[in-house]
DNA sequence: ATAAAGTATTACGCTGCGTCAGAGTCAATA
DNA sequence: TATTGACTCTGACGCAGCGTAATACTTTAT
C-alpha cells in the first residue's frame, strides 16, 4: 500500500491531482486508513499509468473513465478518433502559423493603420484557419451526440450517409461540378444539418478534406460506395464550396 | 452608432462576448445611451477587428489588451513570439499523433495486459511528446517572467546567455561530447533553470531543437557567437541529454 | 514530548465565455 | 394606450483540471 506521497513521487502526477481523481470518481484508492489517509495498491497504479497514458493524448477526464472502467471499451477506436481530432487541431495551428506569418511579412503595424486592400488575403487566411477549426468542435460534437443515440438510431444514420455515398459512387465518372453531383453535395450537407450540426460550407469543404486523407472516412466510402467514390465526393464538395 | 445586437451581427461575436470584452476593459463601447444600452462607433468596431484578429490567433485576452491598447506595441514581436509557441504546440501534437498511432499499431487492449515488453515504446514516445510540450510551457513563463523584470535586467540575463553561447561558439570545432562541451552545457542548464523555470533534460532537449530550427534564435546565436555555434550547441545538449 | 513531515478537507482562482434568471427598454401594433 | 414582442441590462453559476493557500489532524523521528 502506497501513501498519496509515494504515488506522486512514482508517477510525477501531484498529490492534488490525486485528491482530485478521488472525488471525480476517475481513481479511487484501494482503502482509506483508521484516519483517511489515502492508500494505493498495485491496481491503482496500474490503472493511473493507464490515465495518464490517455491523458497525456488529451483525451478529457470524463472519456478517460469511460474508457479505463470498461475493459470491453473499443480503445482503438477512440483512439483513432483521437488520431483525427488531433490531426485536425494540428491543421488548425498550421494555418495560424501561416496567418501570423504573412501578417509579419505584410507588417502588422501597417496593416493596423486600416488600409482596405491586402485585408481580404488576411480574411481568407483567417477563414480557412477557422474552418478547419470549426471541423474539429462540430466533430466533437458529432461524437457526443451520436454517443447519446441509440445504437440502432446511429446505425440507421449511419446507413443514409452511406446512401449518398452510394450515389457519388454511382456517377464518379461524371461530372463533379455536373448538376448532378452538385445535387448531391446540396443532400449531403442538408443531411448532415439535419441531423448532426450546422454543416456550412466551410466545414462542409473540411469534411471533403477528411474524406480523402486516407483514414477510416476513405476506406469505408470506397469499400461500400465503390473506389474512388471518395475522391469523387471531394471534387464535388470542391467544386460546390467554390461556386 | 450600433447596439450589441448590430455588433454582433456584423462581427460574428456574441452579444455575451461583447459585455465581457466591456467588462474586462478590452474594448469599451463608445457610449452608453441614457438606458444603459451599449452604443458603438466605427472605431470601436476597428478596435474589435483587430482584437478578433489576435483572438484567432489564440492570443490570450490580456495580450491582446496590451497589444491593441499601445499603439506603438512591437506588433511583429509579439507575432514571432506566437509563431514560436504555435510551432511548438504543432509539434507536440504532432508527436502525440505518433504516440496514438503506435499504441494503436501495437493494439492497446493488448497493451491494457500489462505486458512490461514494449512499454519502454510508449515511454519514449510520452517523454519526447511531453518534451516538447513543456518547452512552451516553460517558454511562456520565460515570457511572463522577463515581462516582470526591468529592461536593464533582461538585457543582463540576455547577455549572460549569449556569453554562455559565445563559449560554445570559440570550441565549435572541437568534439560536442567532451568535456569542455558537456560542462558548458550543464552550465546553460543551471543558467535556465536558476534565472528563468526548472530546465530539465527533456526540457533542455526541446530547446536544442529550438535552437536549430532556423528562427531567430538560430540566426542570433550564430551572428553573436560564430557560424554554426547554434548547431554546434544543439549536438553538445543532444549528447549530454541521450548520457 | 515535541518538532517535522505528511495528509485531509474546504474553498477560491484561472480562461473565456455560455446559459439562465429577473428586470428594465424600445418600437410597433391592436 | 396598453400590450406585445424584440432587445438589453446586470448579476451569478458552470465548465476543465487542477494550483494554491488555509486550517486542522496524524504519523514518524528524535
Amino acid at each position: 500500500m502506497r501513501t498519496v506521497h509515494e504515488m506522486s513521487k512514482l508517477t510525477g502526477v501531484s498529490i492534488r491531482t490525486l485528491q482530485y481523481y478521488d472525488k471525480i470518481g476517475l481513481l479511487h484508492p484501494a482503502e482509506y486508513s483508521a484516519s483517511g489517509y489515502r492508500l494505493y495498491d498495485d491496481a491503482a497504479m496500474e490503472k493511473l499509468q493507464q490515465i495518464l497514458l490517455f491523458r497525456e493524448l488529451e483525451f478529457p477526464l470524463k472519456d478517460i473513465k469511460r474508457i479505463v472502467d470498461s475493459p470491453d471499451f473499443d480503445k482503438s477506436k477512440a483512439l483513432e478518433q483521437q488520431i483525427t481530432l488531433l490531426t485536425l487541431k494540428k491543421e488548425h495551428i498550421e494555418n495560424l502559423i501561416d496567418l501570423a506569418r504573412g501578417l509579419k511579412a505584410m507588417g502588422v503595424n501597417h496593416l493596423m493603420d486600416f488600409e482596405p486592400f491586402d485585408t481580404h488575403k488576411i480574411d481568407e487566411y483567417a477563414a480557412q484557419a477557422k474552418a478547419s477549426w470549426g471541423t474539429s468542435k462540430e466533430y466533437k460534437e458529432y461524437m457526443e451526440k451520436s454517443h447519446g443515440r441509440t445504437a440502432e438510431e446511429n446505425a440507421m444514420l449511419a446507413q443514409q450517409m452511406m446512401d449518398i455515398f452510394a450515389e457519388f459512387g454511382r456517377i464518379r465518372q461524371e461530372d463533379p461540378s455536373g448538376r448532378a453531383a452538385q445535387a448531391l453535395v446540396k443532400k449531403l450537407q442538408d443531411f448532415i444539418t439535419e441531423h448532426f450540426y450546422k454543416c456550412s460550407d466551410e466545414i462542409l469543404y473540411s469534411l471533403g478534406i477528411m474524406y480523402t486523407d486516407g483514414s477510416d472516412f476513405t476506406t469505408n466510402i470506397d469499400k461500400r460506395a465503390g473506389e474512388g467514390a471518395a475522391a469523387f465526393t471531394y471534387r464535388a464538395i470542391k467544386a460546390y464550396c467554390k461556386k
